[in-house]
DNA sequence: AATGAATGAGAGTTCATTCAT
DNA sequence: CATGAATGAACTCTCATTCAT
């Protein structure tokens, strides 16, 4: 039990400093995120952020970690769903809707600026796998069932989702004006659109539920 | 005349500087290229470095810089055209053949790492505000011939058309299967797509000139 | 009497401390042997080390305490003895014994290191003196009894029998093949020699008992 | 021309540091030793110092190599002698003289504390190798001459040799009134009567020179 | 103009030690 | 009595930048 305590207790600090360091390297970057900064942020001495984690960049993997899990997980929400393209589409409103925090953007752009270590290029690697994962099947699902266009393969497809959902990132973290709250539908109906052109308009007055 | 031939000559240095820099940061980011590391490429002493560059900095901002003289300078190219959305899908094919150049991707991530600092922040806002005035100009020219849909104002669909240039450099930095010259058709197409939905194929056969 | 039980078994974990600092000491010098890994090797918590010792500073001087201590303590083995040399050539060979406990060179070599700090300096010293104590006396008897050189003064002649352990511990230390077992009787003869160059050889057959 | 000049101010930078850091490291052992300590030695910045040596180790192993390196040109100096025990005496007093430079006690102390550091073992063996490569050959001559026993093997007898100056540095290192200058005729005495016991003495008067 | 030796501020990290449990 | 999470002082080392040559 005490043991059971103990992990929980370790676990929950580590997502506080996990969340710090989140918010400091949106703000200024991988390399101009100081540990002491992030120390201060969390409000911990320098000497138990390296008890938590044995390097700077282990955090910056630890947050990407966080991440990756969090996308599996949320990938078995959607078993037992019999259409594929309103899943689809869940998933990319999903992804706009994290873009309404505005440390995610800057997050993003701050570990695609240390993509160099090879660390950080299998962590994006292995969140990208995660996120194929989640999108592949239903998209294969969606082809079998003449929802979703064919003259694309089902990988293909799945890329250019996620092109849709980084640049819609970057986008949000790029322009003022451009908020992820407001051009979440937009998103979603050009995903809908790409998925399969010329389809008919979904059911009318939907909004794809959050 | 000898002060032309300095200043020439000042300018081929600089260029050989950025271009080495330009390797440097896209191969190592931002923090991780050290000024050695650009002497080093460019062949220079460290000395000679700042003796063209004031700080590590204004390299990057120079990278920029050219960038975005580029841009402005390539709008030129378009002037007296009478195809709005041509001109458009012009302007997304090149973006896309540049994203061929391996070092592109890399370096955008690299200044997007440290978009933190104001300078940067600013010359990635100038960037920005020149590839807006390089397309606004035709969406609206397309809007009025009624070749590009007006149920968004001209803005957001120049914001758009970013969106799908951004997302496109950075899946082919980030997926080694998705290439700029594989995926540049389908860029262009679903630009098209996005500009006039639902409106005739372009004419057949067509392949829009880079 | 529980306070003497107590006080045993505190003594008794001091010593398992002090056995398990000797070993980590000897293998990674003073300051390369860390507090947590005294602890690991001793199978105690860090809370529990300083329970025992206020300082790690404090573990290095407590092993040279036990080891001075037993120096005085041996000295009093040798009371009643008529031989003077064959005590001195008893203390010289069991230096002899004890420098084939590999951890004996390696931790005399950390202490060294450090003996720049006075609290070292000053137990080496202490160290040092209780050696003195134990040989200066049968010097003296000796060279009363001829059986020991008189050109040297008896506080010289104990220098240099030290000279001759604390080499020896050095060579053990440093090359490979010298071992402790295999010089012990040539550093005996050595000492022998020059206690009394020139003299009879020892009793025929001799090997210095141990 | 200006490469040679450079080499050489190059080199006596690297003495000035050298010669500053083997002061503070007899002075507080090696981890005592800070870089700065040793840079305000030098009376150079801390950039310096690694301009010059890449890690302080480094510092320890290249005051290590200068001493190996003179003990290697040292060697040379014999050459042509016909008289080994001349020879091997002078060079062991000559350690006695260099042990008088009341840094070189405290510095092979501090080497020692860190022998654990496998590059500095790897260089104390270099150096032994060195001393020994010196002695034997004279070891040999003057057992072929009939001058120096026969009853040990000429390595056993190079270690014994060893074996007296470390023990000569030890006391001197440890012992205020066992001074280099007082003892060093005694160490010289006490290894002819190894090399030789019961070999008549040397040339009456004689002082083997320095 | 070109150089690179010299600089020092500032970074990440280690580890002896404390103290609430 | 025993523990180990928390601490922060202090260390080594990096690197952008300066300036005498």
């Amino acid at each position: 039990m005490a043991r059971t305590v103990d992990q929980a207790r370790h676990e929950a600090r580590r997502l506080v400093i996990v969340d710090a360091a989140l918010t400091v390297f949106a703000a200024r970057g991988y390399d101009g995120a100081t540990t002491a900064a992030i120390c201060r942020q969390a409000r911990i001495g320098s000497g138990t952020l390296f008890h938590y984690f044995p390097t700077k960049l282990a955090i910056l993997l630890g947050i990407l970690e966080y991440g990756t899990r969090e996308v599996r997980e949320s990938a078995a929400a959607y078993e037992g769903r019999e259409d594929p393209v309103g899943v689809l589409l869940e998933i990319v409103g999903r992804s706009a809707d994290e873009a309404a925090d505005p440390r995610v953007p800057g997050f993003v752009r701050a570990a695609a600026g240390v993509m160099h270590l090879p660390e950080v290029a299998a962590a994006l690697e292995a969140d990208a796998d995660a996120q194929r994962a989640r999108l592949r099947p239903w998209v294969e699902r969606g082809q079998e069932l003449g929802e979703v266009r064919t003259d694309l393969t089902d990988a293909r497809i799945v890329s250019w989702l996620m092109l849709l959902t980084d640049g819609f990132l970057e986008r949000v973290a790029a322009e003022p004006g451009f908020t992820a709250a407001g051009e979440r539908d937009l998103l979603v109906a050009t995903a809908r659109e790409f998925l399969h052109p010329g389809g008919r308009p979904a059911r009318r007055g939907g909004r794809v539920s959050r």
